[in-house]
DNA sequence: ATTTACCGATTACAGTTGTAAACTATGTTT
DNA sequence: AAACATAGTTTACAACTGTAATCGGTAAAT
């Protein structure tokens, strides 16, 4: 029953279909050309396995496909924002959010809008993060 | 010249040794009892492998070894929201860090510590982030 | 001294991922 | 009509992952 993962490398084809849909394996392959040395097969082969995973959605127009996004963008971001913190201590979840924040340039408006989110959470902000790792896999006292 | 990767079960291992080091592969399978359904030789294997990618150092004692980190927690914690963040525009690090802000729960002062850290970047902040996404892999208008 | 318990190392084996060639069918060009 | 180009599909194959059994050696117990 697990959701099958967008590899990093399936990754780069979503981005592209996110970005226009409609899109022919084609047009994906010629995008993607400027960045990754991938013969037309190779992107073809992701875009199976995009397909197979239900991540792409294909319309059969002519003799070939129109592919278009099964997931949004934003769902397989939050998903990976989650599975990225599902691995620290859930104490340590700010520290992380703080590196990251720290590790990247921010637009002013970016800046005041997390001010903003930050500021409705302190409303209702515990003075603790419960941990809730088992015994051994960090170093809070429980 | 690919720096190894730390799988997710590897992961589980190392978040054990960040906690207790050095340890044994038995203390460590021991602790993991609590959280994951694995044999000894299974936590065996994942130390193994993480020995072989110079995540772990081994250092013999008696019959067996004790096993510490090789790598930091937050070294490691670091890598793994690089990687996350390469995956999108440069110009979407600022909402993706917001839904990260908006899905954890943090406490008041892991709030006022943002809030810190997003005081001083506004000193430098850009009014833009420039995206450096190749045509056709993010919406930007190049 | 044997047997037993336990250590790390080796082997196993299916599924995923990265990367692509080969194949089949159907349009297109000459 | 024959040759070619192109679309998706199938097959390939090594590395990595998840999960573990087995093996070979030594320390401990009888």
């Amino acid at each position: 029953m697990e959701e099958p993962q967008i590899s990093p490398s399936e990754w780069e084809v979503m981005r592209v279909v996110w970005t226009t849909s409609p899109i022919t394996s084609r047009e994906i392959s010629t995008i993607l050309n400027e960045k990754k040395d991938w013969k037309l097969a190779t992107t073809k082969t992701l875009i199976g396995r995009l397909v197979k995973k239900g991540m792409l959605t294909a319309e059969p127009n002519g003799r070939q496909y129109d592919y278009s996004p099964a997931v949004t963008e934003e769902k397989s971001v939050e998903e990976a924002t989650e599975a990225l913190l599902s691995q620290v201590c859930t104490k340590k979840a700010g520290v992380t959010i703080q590196m990251m924040l720290e590790n990247s340039t921010l637009s002013l408006s970016d800046l005041e809008a997390l001010e903003d989110v930050i500021k409705l959470k302190k409303e209702t902000a515990p003075l603790e993060v419960v941990c809730s790792c088992i015994p051994g896999q960090c170093s809070c006292v429980h």
